[in-house]
DNA sequence: CAGTGAGCGAGCTTCCGCTTGACTT
């Protein structure tokens, strides 16, 4: 029997930590957080001193059970979570929840998982810091407050379901003002000027020379040009400056986000999920982390590496500081866990971010490259104008031998790679061989990928590792942003060009305005923001978390008392709450579109309990107002007339299949086709407005026929027990809930017996589909006719089965 | 889930961070 206990946050670092310790140590893992605030009352009690309470989370008893279990057992118990806030948090929790004694219970800590590292956190224990716990409970309760007492605001007065935070209403925040910015931005042109000359007079190579100044107009660019028609080309000077270039910092969790974005263009959250799979199979280190540290294990394993590969003149030692103020610090940067191995096994996606990962690391540990940039200025007879032409030749490779970071293309103008310049003398005649002028327009600001909102996010210092990737899909989910689709379009501009004595104009196309895979606000981003900046600017406020962080550090530094820092903020914001929840406007968004040509009523677009809809005739009227709602993509701010008139065509008759009508509508997911009870959403490319009877045909047989596959078998002895075909492969479903079947069995052959034994087996455990309930439906409407109503019943009384 | 959207207003929603499985469009 183990003497000692202990217990880390993972379990893959669990596993590592016991092969080092070896028998006398149990290592077992706490799976994060095991407590947190009660969720009824909000798990706070204002009244005295914000006094909380934890309970232990609901999928972690079982944990929690079993570490108490062991715990009784040894003789010492070593708590080692991370040295951070949180982990301070999650070892305070364990110490209560598990009933520690303090006599037999140790902090440690660790920042890499080495032999000496472990070691001597053993040799080094200490007690519990409870004033970093405290600054844990601060920040825990500071964000509860401000998303528990807000987003209740918002039900009432946006719409209900929505949710406020100190991060995500930030985040969607910078989303909404970057596209304000687009949406304000001038896009005006000008004229660049560049010349190709003939370097030699085999007229080989040519030398390619820009003028720094711009011209505003073509005529001033033609008048440019036609002055240069008989002039002659010389080489005024040559000067040359030496210059180099420096690695990059190892990965953290939001530059490895953003390089493989670039890079690959994965998402933030296909890069975690990648991420994991390579740390939990021990090839690389902790994925989430905002460190730029590497153990001193690395480093020289990386300058042996680095010096038997490429010679000792390409290793440098450097150690790396974080830039962030934020920075916790409890884990090394993300590094391979061997640096002498640069290929791994596994898929394709895992191979290529080790890769990524690997080079980063080594090109880390590796000398400047050493450049040397020139730049020929020429000289125009007549002219004083100067053009001039710019290289950059390596003359020592450096860290580039392996690693190149990429930038993320903020005007969306690809970086020109400037290469070597053909040889030349001072005082050197040279033939023109053109000279353009080429119509250029200036770039609205880009807006946020993924992978650049994450980098904005850190620099604020909101947020963390752990968060990044899950605080994207929380604001999609609640879909205050959404991820553009729009390829753009192609826009005409001019040239005019000298060559050979004479002067030409043509007009040649590019591709502008493309949005895809850029976060764009949805109408209901707008709103919530706009009536959080009204409300709430000192949450929304960039340097809110900023200033929290100071007070939360002074907390942890044993200068201030928790509560009543909590206290200083709550008593004025609770204000703002109940002012905003009193007074403030409802906020719709509504927008008057014109006027239906039918009934002569008005015709608004507005955000209602569903989303955006449009509306003919006014709320106030006897008669009743029709409604439709917005087709994805549309928005309240800038839908047309004859969009938002035209939503009142569905739903439309498209004829009969089966003796039965087809109808085409627009619903809460999206345009379908309905036919005989059956509902099939159309595909991306149908449009619900001329989709025609031959078209709805073919997708509901699809429908049917993908029906048919779902199911696999039911038993004679009950058939109510289904086997059924799932996103996640064949599984049980017998009333209405549903059970897993081990991999290792097929499905086919599964017999009665065998699928009631599983049923039994999960029972309790398996938790209630998980499948939102629908939104709770309000008390039958009076005004609807009966049938409708009738259905509805029967359908709720058969669920509450 | 699917032609909702006001209303009398029950009872629901919601935060951030730390971790993996469980999830069944």
């Amino acid at each position: 029997m183990a003497k000692n206990l202990v217990i880390v946050e993972s379990p893959a670092k669990a596993k590592t930590i016991e092969k080092i310790l070896g028998k006398d140590f149990l290592v077992k893992s706490s799976f994060g957080h095991i407590a947190d605030l009660a969720k009824k009352d909000f798990g706070i009690d204002i009244e005295n001193g914000f006094k909380p309470t934890y309970e232990i989370s609901a999928d972690k008893k079982k944990v929690v059970a079993d570490l108490k279990k062991e715990a009784k057992i040894a003789e010492t118990v070593w708590l080692a979570a991370d040295e951070d806030r949180e982990g301070e948090a999650i070892a305070w929790h364990l110490f209560n929840q598990l009933g520690l004694k303090k006599e037999k219970t140790k902090r440690i800590v660790f920042h890499e998982i080495t032999k000496t590292a472990i070691l001597k956190a053993i040799e080094n224990p200490r007690e519990i810091d409870i004033n970093l716990v405290n600054a844990q409970q601060a920040r825990r309760v500071l964000d509860r407050l401000v998303g528990f007492e807000v987003s209740p605001v918002l039900w009432r007065k946006v719409k209900p379901s929505l949710s406020a935070g100190r991060v995500q209403s930030v985040a969607v925040r910078l989303i909404v003002d970057k596209e304000d910015e687009v949406k304000n931005f001038v896009i005006t042109s000008s004229y660049r000027l560049t010349a190709k000359f003939y370097s030699t007079d085999t007229k080989k190579e040519l030398l390619e020379a820009e003028l720094p100044k711009r011209f505003a107009t073509k005529d001033d660019a033609t008048s440019f040009l036609s002055d240069c028609l008989n002039s002659s080309f010389a080489v005024k000077d040559i000067v040359k400056k030496p210059g180099k270039r420096t690695p990059a910092a190892p990965f953290t969790t939001s530059t490895l986000q953003q390089e493989a974005s670039r890079k690959m263009g994965y998402s933030v959250s296909k890069t975690m999920v990648v991420a994991q799979q390579l740390y939990e199979s021990g090839k690389i280190t902790y994925m989430r982390t905002d460190s730029v540290n590497l153990s001193g294990q690395a480093i020289g394993q990386a300058k042996a590496m680095i010096s038997n590969t490429f010679g000792e003149e390409y290793s440098k030692i450097r150690k790396y500081k974080t830039k962030s103020k934020s920075a916790q610090e409890a884990h090394e940067a993300i590094r391979p866990t061997d640096l002498t191995r640069n290929k791994i096994s596994g898929d394709s996606a895992q191979q290529r971010l080790y890769d990524l990962i690997w080079k980063r690391t080594i090109a880390s540990q590796m000398a400047d490259a050493i450049i040397e940039k020139t730049n020929i200025e020429i000289e125009i007879s007549g002219n004083k104008e100067i053009l001039s032409a710019k290289g950059e030749v390596i003359i020592f490779d450096g860290f580039l031998k392996v690693y190149m970071e990429s930038a993320d293309d903020e005007n969306g103008n690809s970086e020109e790679t400037k290469g070597m310049l053909p040889v030349v003398n001072k005082g050197q005649k040279l033939t023109l061989f053109e000279m353009t002028a080429t119509e250029r327009f200036t770039q609205p600001p880009a807006r946020y990928t993924e992978a650049s909102l994450v980098k904005n996010l850190e620099e604020l210092g909101i947020g963390r590792p752990s968060t990044f990737a899950p605080t994207i899909s929380t604001i999609q989910k609640r879909q205050y942003i959404e991820k553009g689709e729009d390829e753009g379009h192609t826009r005409k501009y001019q040239l005019v060009c000298l060559k050979e004595g004479k002067l030409k104009e043509r007009i040649d196309k590019e591709k502008t305005g493309s949005n895809k895979g850029k976060l764009i606000p949805t109408d209901i981003g707008v709103l919530v923001n706009k009536f959080l900046v009204n409300n709430f600017v000192n949450i929304i406020d960039f340097q809110f978390t900023a200033k929290a962080e100071i007070e939360f550090d002074a907390i942890a530094a044993g200068k201030k008392e928790w509560n009543e820092m909590i206290g200083t903020f709550y008593h004025p914001f609770k204000k703002r709450v109940v002012n905003a929840m009193e007074n403030a406007e409802r906020e719709k968004g509504e927008r008057l579109v014109g006027k239906d040509p039918k009934s002569g009523k008005n015709l608004y677009v507005k955000i209602g309990r569903y989303g955006a809809m449009a509306q003919i005739g006014e709320s106030e009227d006897e008669e009743k107002p029709r409604f439709a709602s917005l087709k994805k993509g549309q928005s309240i701010e800038d839908i047309s007339f004859e969009d938002a008139i035209r939503l009142f065509d569905f739903p439309r008759s498209v004829g009969i299949y089966e003796d039965l009508e087809m109808t085409v509508a627009i619903g809460r997911f999206g345009p379908y086709v309905k036919h005989n009870g059956l509902f099939v959403s159309l595909d991306k490319t149908d449009d619900p407005a001329s989709i025609d009877e031959v078209r709805c045909v073919e997708l509901i047989e699809a429908k049917r026929q993908k029906d048919r596959e779902r199911f696999i078998k039911t038993f004679d002895e009950d058939t109510e027990i289904q086997l059924l075909n799932g996103r996640w492969g064949p599984y049980i479903s017998y009333n209405k809930t549903n059970y897993k079947i081990p991999k290792t069995k097929e499905a086919t052959e599964l017999s009665y017996e065998e699928a009631v034994k599983l049923i039994k087996s999960q029972k309790g455990s398996g938790k209630k589909t998980t499948a939102k309930k629908a939104p709770a439906k309000k008390a039958v409407k009076k005004t609807a006719p009966k049938s409708a109503v009738k259905k509805k019943a029967v359908k709720r009384t058969a669920k509450k089965k």
